[in-house]
DNA sequence: AAATTAAATAGGAATGATTACTATTTACAA
DNA sequence: TTGTAAATAGTAATCATTCCTATTTAATTT
């Protein structure tokens, strides 16, 4: 893999947001260090930087969003504004029973618990 | 809400359907019955149809998937064919922790297993 | 240090899913 | 049966994303 700017740029980007932000919102950070970026080379790169396990993406509702946080966890999601929250909550499901019960060989948990965040609740 | 024919028709090609499918699908369904029927009266229809709650709809990666089968219940997913399978799996997570953790009111939570369905273990 | 080359880019066109628009049709009420 | 507002068909527009291509650039070879 050659060296690119705009991959490390995009790398720093997403590793350093706390929003879960989309490729659109990427584009307008990478805009403010190399004006002429283009959204092509935006969703190249958050695509390859995705397979060599860099970042991580979350598909919400219509959208992929990335994740610097390429630990192992699931997210809190705001029905009101659709804020994601980062947990460390572990889902733990009966193997067996879904091998015994379905035939299907499970590999990973995917999984979003919708609520209201902090600004929406009273 | 006004009789309509083709809503009908929609929400019985969903409801008797058991492969979780897109609008395409159903549009292609319904000219069966409907040979000029348009794609946007599915589409609309089926957003009405969910927000009714006659039918369910899962967002799988970048597209909308209906589920004619309105009881609470979760999916597998085989990641080799994209079928997507009902089970009867619950989800037991800890409220409180969650609200004294997050400051977040949780409310429903949606999860996929993924994994091998029958056809690609071996 | 210059020449070479293949990967990466910018810019723009194309795609695919979905939504919006509008003239016409239709359910249903007066 | 006539009036109406809701629903439709057909089509254009939108939005996120991917594809295409001429140009630029990182890295290798002379």
């Amino acid at each position: 893999m050659r060296y690119s700017y705009q991959r490390e740029l995009i790398k720093d980007i997403v590793r350093s947001s706390k929003t879960h932000p989309n490729a659109e919102w990427v584009f307008c950070e990478a805009k403010k260090k190399v004006e002429n970026i283009s959204l092509g080379t935006v969703y190249r790169n958050l695509k390859i930087l995705e397979n060599t396990g860099k970042i991580k993406s979350i598909h919400d509702d219509n959208q992929v969003r990335y994740d610097g946080n390429i630990e192992d966890h699931h997210h809190l999601k705001c029905v009101k504004c659709g804020a994601l929250i980062d947990t460390d909550i572990q889902s733990n499901f009966d193997r067996k029973k879904i091998m015994d019960d379905y035939d299907f060989e499970p590999n990973e948990v995917k999984f979003f618990i919708l609520g209201k965040c902090k600004k929406h609740t009273k």
